[in-house]
DNA sequence: TTGACATATGCCTATATGGGAATGTATTGT
DNA sequence: ACAATACATTCCCATATAGGCATATGTCAA
């Protein structure tokens, strides 16, 4: 068998860097095809496509006006990612997981892995 | 292109349903290849298949004793997504995703709308 | 060394993918 | 009606699976 479909659940959805892009910018508002397009240099015909998989697993929402499509994302598909990994986190406080990776995080201690939601550019 | 491997990083290697199970049940405790085997019911070659890719993106850890592999779940791998998707749990308390939450909404509290739907040019 | 055990890797195949290009569809303006 | 605009869909293709099966590697015991 090969890999399970993108539009299988929220988990392989997400899994695909440029729909998480999407995700992220859709977060603050809702936008249409065109301004993400911009947004993430991507032909429109591929945006369209990760679009119709956000939308299959309903992590992104859809709203006609005119001849444009105002996406936005539905924030609800995410929280069971959210949950599911928040239950390892008792473990990533209590586990001593090792000395190179003690020494690691030592070093670049900065690195939070913040990922900040532009509004506009 | 095709899809990202699921190698690439711990989005794309917790895509697959049974590499989450695997991992939590080494959250607990180390365990041997073949207690997995056991206990997720697959071909053994599929379980080291999975493991590999976990261990790839930093997932598990192993240690050998003797003829067994004894693996672990490494949480701290897997914090990264749980930041991620928290950045998006802001929305999800105040976004109403359905018609029926925003009904409930309404009789609860008569809260209105949070989120405003700006237009752009 | 030989054999049993535990695990890893290689090979094969059906399947789904993401990007590019072309085309289809819906809506608006004239 | 017709052209333009905004998206969606289809087709093609190189690539990476995941599972099944066979086989290789590594370790211990006799």
């Amino acid at each position: 068998m090969a890999r399970a479909a993108t539009t299988s659940d929220a988990f392989n959805a997400v899994a695909e860097p440029r729909r998480r892009e999407i995700l992220e910018f859709l977060a603050n508002e809702e936008r249409p095809v065109g301004d993400i397009v911009l947004r993430l240099r991507l032909e429109q015909p591929s945006v369209s496509k990760h679009l119709r998989v956000l939308r299959d697993v309903g992590l992104v929402r859809v709203r006609r006006e005119g001849r444009n499509m105002f996406y936005r994302t539905n924030a609800e598909a995410i929280r069971p990612l959210h949950d599911w990994t928040g239950e390892f986190a008792r473990f990533w406080r209590h586990q001593l997981s090792s000395i190179k990776e003690r020494a690691e995080a030592k070093v670049k201690h900065g690195q939070a892995e913040a990922i900040s939601f532009k509004e506009e550019s």
